[in-house]
DNA sequence: CAGGTAAACTTAATCGATTTAGTTGGTTAA
DNA sequence: TTAACCAACTAAATCGATTAAGTTTACCTG
């Protein structure tokens, strides 16, 4: 096993100081001409790089974002990943990720963990429980020791923080006033509860909708699940129920798995998608792209959520002198997908 | 801004040296009960941690794995990630994931920066352009270091490092004979060409099938595509062909795409699924358990794969000194998840 | 009462790199 | 002649934690 080369063992090898090799290696004109290409030949021939974690240490500064998300198994997630992971590489930034598996507690300590010298910043989408309990105590402690965060999709108030979204009620309201345009008057949501915030947002956009075209809203139309993030048994159930008793001709969910599900729903009541029932869906996955009949719906642009994200905190990061204490929300657009759940419009 | 407590800005508060506040955090006999009270009362009051950067040096263990993967947008690896983040984070590691995008000269720099002191030890699949290329000095570089490596899912050979797979062939050979114990007996297989290995392997294991049970192959029944990765248009091209000339009562796929893409095409040319043709296919992803029908599949357990590469390879990192050099193979049994693509089978 | 010893600390080295503040030996200008 | 000055280094402090090797003080014992 060959021992990783140091500046020390390059010294004793090269009969010089420590800091002669440190600064050889830095090309500092302190060192004469011959003694710094000697050094450097060396240096390049045994393949010499600098220990990174000796580097964070001296510098305070460990070039890593920490990325906390819910969890990945979550093709939404996956493609902010992307982004975050592109822009940080393309500024030489490390990304460790971690999930919360949206359990409150282990979002808690992968932050104390993280916030203990691994990362310089965070980037996060709070987990479920987290927006339950209220308790942010965790987000302030790390902000308060001059670590920027950036959340991002899931985001609460009252943080001092940065924050990158979707826009998610005009999202919902172009997937609606689509719905409408082709005809639909009487749309049905699934949605979350309210203390999810995406869920809100879009349950806002499709009220919006209806508000813009003069259409009633039956609250009847609106189920409100309260996992947003899986479909189990009791939701499934819930969906059934919905879609059989309710007349809808038209339907809009907030993620990709409510739409699949209830699709399979309505053509097994013999109904035809998108004729007697048109469905659009909030996502950013690929099984509205692949189902039969491929669904309409709006996309989340989530590799751009996640460069913008990993952008914003690379630039406080780099410059931390600017400490303005000012906040942004930058949205994200979201564009509409149209596939066959949805009829053509005539233009 | 509230600066991290260090040992040494509690012990000039407590006036004593920075030694003994390291003793008396660690329960050293060597400090007095009194003193070690006091100063134990102290750092939780002001909730101090200690800096893993600092103790990553001292230590030099980083207690960080790095990941390094062609792509995360492919359920299979998302899959595998949080197999590894549960088993690291059980055993108080930190995952650092980087994405290569199947490109060799990112999978080096990656590599590269996280061996200078970022991680303890590897877990990679390695990227197409570098199995073409069959340069793995990067990978040997590392293991040259101490670094502990494991490959999964795409892994080459040659390398002094344990390995972790799918069982591939028996898996495929799982689905074709589940599709001749339904009844069928003209079989399509959709792969790739041979020199992708997962395609290879799959297609021995179709072979394999019809040997047991005594049927003959018809190699116009076998179509192998190029790419494995996505479904470009030519691919379509070429399943619609090959479904539509070909008189089919089975059809085995080495993804989901593909049988995803030859269940539109069987469902447009009128016949049903699965009573004229069944369908099974290997899997990663979600799309099959949502599709209507949804598609028995051939499971490729990524989660398992993912908790058994970390666990081989937190093993090997907690006891360095057992360099016995043996490296072996693990195989993650596959099993057939039955949907409706399938006839149900008289037991 | 010298000397041994144990308790309770402190000093200093270490991990690997950077950087400020010296230290040489030689050259030059007053 | 001699202080000033420069080139080319080296020593030492620092980042934050651990730990082996001292140091001090009190107490005990023969």
């Amino acid at each position: 096993m060959k021992r990783k080369l140091t500046l020390k063992s390059i010294a004793k090898e090269m009969d010089v100081s420590i800091s002669t090799v440190s600064k050889a290696l830095r090309d500092s004109p302190e060192i004469s001409e011959e003694t710094r290409e000697k050094i450097k030949a060396y240096a390049k021939l045994y393949n010499y790089k600098p220990n990174n974690i000796a580097l964070s240490l001296k510098n305070r500064k460990t070039n890593t974002i920490g990325v906390i998300i819910p969890q990945i198994v979550h093709h939404f997630f996956t493609t902010v990943i992307r982004g975050i992971e592109a822009e940080a590489r393309e500024n030489n930034y490390n990304v460790i990720i971690c999930l919360s598996n949206n359990d409150f507690d282990k979002e808690v300590l992968n932050m104390e963990l993280l916030a203990n010298g691994s990362t310089d910043g965070f980037i996060l989408s709070v987990s479920k429980e987290t927006m339950q309990k209220e308790d942010y105590h965790h987000l302030n402690e790390v902000i308060e020791q001059g670590m920027p965060v950036v959340m991002f999709d899931r985001v609460v108030e009252g943080i001092a923080c940065d924050r990158v979204l979707i826009n998610d009620t005009q999202g919902a309201k172009k997937g609606v006033s689509h719905l409408i345009r082709s005809g639909c008057r009487k749309i049905g949501i699934i949605t979350s509860e309210d203390y999810v915030s995406v869920g809100r947002l879009r349950t806002e956009g499709y009220l919006d909708a209806h508000d813009d075209f003069g259409i009633e809203v039956d609250e009847n139309r609106i189920l409100k699940l309260d996992n947003i993030d899986d479909l189990g048994e009791s939701s499934k159930k819930r969906i059934k129920e919905f879609i059989l008793n309710n007349d809808l001709d038209g339907l809009f969910t907030v993620n990709e798995l409510f739409a699949v599900y209830a699709a399979r729903v309505i053509a097994q009541s013999g109904k035809s998608i998108p004729d007697d029932i048109s469905i659009v869906c909030f996502t950013d996955g690929e099984l509205s792209e692949h189902m039969v009949p491929s669904i309409t719906a709006v996309s989340q642009h989530g590799e751009e959520m996640g460069r913008k994200a990993a952008s914003i905190l690379i630039n406080k990061l780099e410059r931390p002198e600017d400490e303005t204490e000012e906040y942004g929300t930058t949205y994200i657009e979201t564009s509409l997908i149209e596939r066959e759940s949805t009829r053509k419009l005539l233009r």
